[in-house]
DNA sequence: GTCACACTTGAAAGATATTTTCGGCCCGGT
DNA sequence: ACCGGGCCGAAAATATCTTTCAAGTGTGAC
């Protein structure tokens, strides 16, 4: 296996490996299987009551593959093993057995009348919450946090419609009296980059993990030595050789007329939440007075 | 096979072992044990989870007995084996974890630990995504889409946090071939306004409903005869007036460590979603060609 | 178009875990 | 005290899981 790889799978933990989360994984790491491989997570996020019932042979014969490819996709989903995989099957179970699962799963229509595009876009973004919340490596976020709690200084990058999203951490950490910059222009960024030194933080925002313009300032940030952190739903991506710490991103299934950058953007605002509350609690003292006086300056704005 | 066991085995019915009542199983049978399956059964009955994690040999240490007597105590109590049963365990603990998950309600205080920051922010967002579905006006909403979909032109206007937005939804709307511009300067922002006309589409975004910078060309909009939207959280406030639809956004409570445009952003986008989405629906034939050749023009920007 | 490389894959060997077997031991009855 | 019945655990037998390795497969370079 590649040192690379094998570093990041630590992402998901030493810490527990999953409990609920398992369909959540499946489709973020769906990207970085191979087919056969595929072949078996799809049985596993499809039926796992079923799934759970069968040995490694079973499923291996279940999915026309081989025993050795079974174990291979359990470690990939972080689980030790196959047997560990099949507790946590079963655990799944339980509790879809228990919840009654509600189902209104459908996919959005060109001839959706309204009201159901409003109830199914709601629907999807809640789920999209959840597995971002249940997938969300707390260590890797809590290193963050203190990273960017104590930065001299703070880059974000992100292009499209990741770059709104580095907008609005930078906006944010700026109300808090941090010294935050989001940059959308590939060459500014890695101007900036290149001013960062240790003690700094350089946040890199990208869906796809591979995206060019993103991924080059983050490595000149990281190689003038200031700590990194990607937030993609790649973790495995071409961003993470730079990155010190990965906050994983949920993916959720997309169609034709519910674009990706939809649900990601959801996914990466949660994170981008998370990471400002953090840094908001351990800055606390300043992040107070400073949120206020942010909103004292723009009270006169507002008519009446 | 013992002719003994075999009958107990019997006890739960011949179909399914036994999903959840496993502590009741076991006072019922524990009488009927000997000293050294009662206690194997009370350590499986006492922490189901802490078991679920043992091998045979393991409990079989943990209680001070052998595997071959875990492996009889899984007979009777209706399992194939130690391993169905410790299947089982592994569901039941999943099932009591779930069982006391709603005690997130509470605020976030300065000194929660990360995992609850993370947790309660995907909380409060889903209830978040749940108002704004509820509340949210599907006539006004049709209105607004079907002006958008067959506008000449399209300006979005919003500065601070629902700039973001604004910028969010313009660039979806470019993605599927409309005009569409966002604008955070309010002066470039009146000054493109001027140009709109009967049969263009002018939208303001703010939560406040007053934000005079968003409130201006949105005025200058409706005079001109554009179409106006309003996107806010406040109906009633000074941008109602020169808004044709108003779509209502959803105000969550908030608190010094969670400020509003947190709640209020999420909540505007799901509406810009809906939107966007609307309007692909009425535009599918120009908006699916576009789609994938937006995503064509840029797929080069990815390494790999 | 061809070659070489890297990656994927399954068969089979190797390691663990589970189940069964079997004999010793404890306990009550005579 | 001796005998019989059943409980119990050590170790063998089996099933299951994991690792290794060589062959297959697609991909990119030239």
């Amino acid at each position: 296996m590649k040192e690379t790889f094998q570093r990041h799978a630590g992402t998901s933990g030493a810490a527990p490996p999953a409990p609920a989360a398992l369909a959540a994984k499946v489709r973020t790491l769906a990207p970085s299987m191979t087919r056969s491989m595929q072949r078996v997570a799809e049985a596993v996020a499809g039926d796992p009551a079923g799934c759970a019932a069968l040995t490694v042979t079973g499923l291996a014969e279940l999915t026309g593959t081989s025993e050795a490819t079974v174990v291979r996709t359990a470690r990939l989903l972080g689980y030790p093993g196959y047997r560990d995989l099949r507790l946590a099957l079963a655990g799944l179970a339980a509790q879809q057995q228990s919840g009654r699962a509600p189902a209104v799963t459908a996919d959005i229509a060109v001839d959706d009348p309204i009201a159901d595009v409003v109830t199914k876009l709601a629907y999807d973004e809640q789920q999209t919450l959840a597995d971002t919340a249940a997938g969300l490596d707390t260590v890797q976020l809590g290193a963050a946090v203190t990273a960017a709690a104590s930065a001299r200084r703070i880059d974000v990058y992100g292009v499209g419609a990741s770059g709104l999203v580095a907008q609005d951490l930078a906006q944010k950490l700026l109300r808090i009296g941090l010294i935050a910059h989001a940059h959308s222009d590939p060459h500014l960024a890695v101007t900036n980059a290149v001013q960062l030194r240790a003690g700094d933080v350089a946040i890199a925002i990208t869906h796809s993990g591979s995206t060019g313009d993103v991924i080059e300032p983050l490595r000149v940030a990281f190689e003038h030595g200031a700590t990194t952190v990607a937030i993609t739903g790649r973790p495995d991506g071409a961003v993470a050789q730079y990155a010190d710490h990965i906050l994983t991103t949920s993916t959720a299934r997309e169609s034709e007329l519910r674009p990706a950058a939809m649900s990601s953007r959801t996914s990466q605002l949660l994170v981008v939440d998370c990471l400002f509350v953090g840094v908001a609690q351990r800055t606390y003292e300043t992040a107070a007075p400073a949120l206020s006086a942010s909103y004292e300056a723009l009270a006169h704005r507002h008519r009446r």
